[in-house]
DNA sequence: TGCAACACTGACTGACCAGTCAATCGGGAG
DNA sequence: CTCCCGATTGACTGGTCAGTCAGTGTTGCA
């Protein structure tokens, strides 16, 4: 492939990015990627199969970085909490740098296994069992009570994560710096404080 | 209207959740729901307007009577960590009692905001006004630490839930009473335990 | 210069499906 | 019994849109 035509895939894929993130991905049309890529109708499938596949691509490229946040995170030798901390900051980074991005994720893929998400449900149980892995080693050092499953801690870990991206999402959009601050903050406060010893 | 009347658009209205329930919203035709009812296609449009007026039914009936176990949780003179449990346990048991109809309201409705949700911000943005009340009462009672917002408590506390929730519809599917109480336990542990003071 | 091989174009097709409507049914009032 | 009106039927229509394909540009290598 030439670099002219990786560049056209890139086009292609940030105009896809733009045009689910403006109006969902079964509302829009291929051709309105097309028009906003200023593309031919037919160079989209030169470049990919079918408009689920431009979907895929940007899901499984993101989503890959986050599960090497998470085992990075895992790997280091921080307390469980830093650890948290660790990745609820790249999440809500994540939303910080690219908010469209974050946004089809999330509300197409992660929040809508029924329909197109199913078929990337391994792939989202691995994040969960990243974070439950941490709960699980800091159980075992004593660093966390252990009347709470991992896994369990896990769901409300996450689930408070993408609560408050989907917040942003749909009520205040895009956010400055210090909120995103205060945002992994408080998530890992509250989550850490219901899982430390006292 | 009469009698047979009523039945036949809540034979409709069960229809249609199971379909919801099975194939999703979007991917759904309006002859799968009259299959499903033993009814002819053209007395869908009898009873409702279109296939999101029956979505909207199904939703607005079963959110209303949560925002009714809300306020009544916060009306009550019971501690904050016993309202929060109130409402944890509303949610829980609604999923026990009627998976199929949970599983349609998250799926389709709370978590499809930028579709179809879109139109129920507002009710949605009222549970989570709800619970950051309860919160914030706590916080000037004393006995929530005031250092989390409430609307980020609120959002932890909501998020928890429908990511256990979401767990049992992708992964596990229905689950027994005793997994049940578990849950709303841990739910209530894990995010009281990061709001009270110690 | 010539000729692959690949990039690119956009009109077209086939399938699908929400919603309409004209026709039929059935039961209660007079 | 008959008339009326709401309940019920399902064939049909109009519009939409994903994906195809036959063809035209472009590039770089021999």
């Amino acid at each position: 492939m030439t670099a002219a035509a990786t560049d056209k895939r890139r086009v292609i894929l940030n105009a896809a990015l733009r045009v689910f993130a403006r109006q969902g991905f079964h509302t829009c049309r291929v051709s309105d990627i097309a028009d906003e890529a200023g593309v031919a109708y037919g160079l989209v499938y030169h470049y990919f199969s079918s408009k689920e596949e431009i979907l895929d691509t940007l899901f499984l490229d993101r989503w890959d970085v986050m599960l090497a946040a998470i085992a990075d995170a895992d790997a280091s030798d921080r307390s469980p909490r830093e650890k948290l901390h660790a990745i609820a900051a790249f999440i809500v980074d994540s939303y910080g740098r690219d908010p469209e991005l974050m946004k089809v994720i999330i509300v197409e893929v992660t929040r809508a296994a029924n329909t197109f998400g199913r078929t990337h449900l391994a792939k989202i149980r691995e994040a969960y069992a990243g974070i439950a892995a941490i709960v699980s080693a800091a159980q075992r050092d004593g660093a966390f009570r252990d009347d709470i499953t991992p896994e369990f801690a896990a769901q409300a870990f996450y689930g408070s994560v993408e609560q408050v991206l989907t917040g942003w999402i749909f009520e205040t959009g895009p956010v400055d710096a210090s909120e995103l601050e205060r945002a992994k903050t408080q998530i890992v406060q509250t989550i850490c404080r219901g899982l430390e010893r006292t």
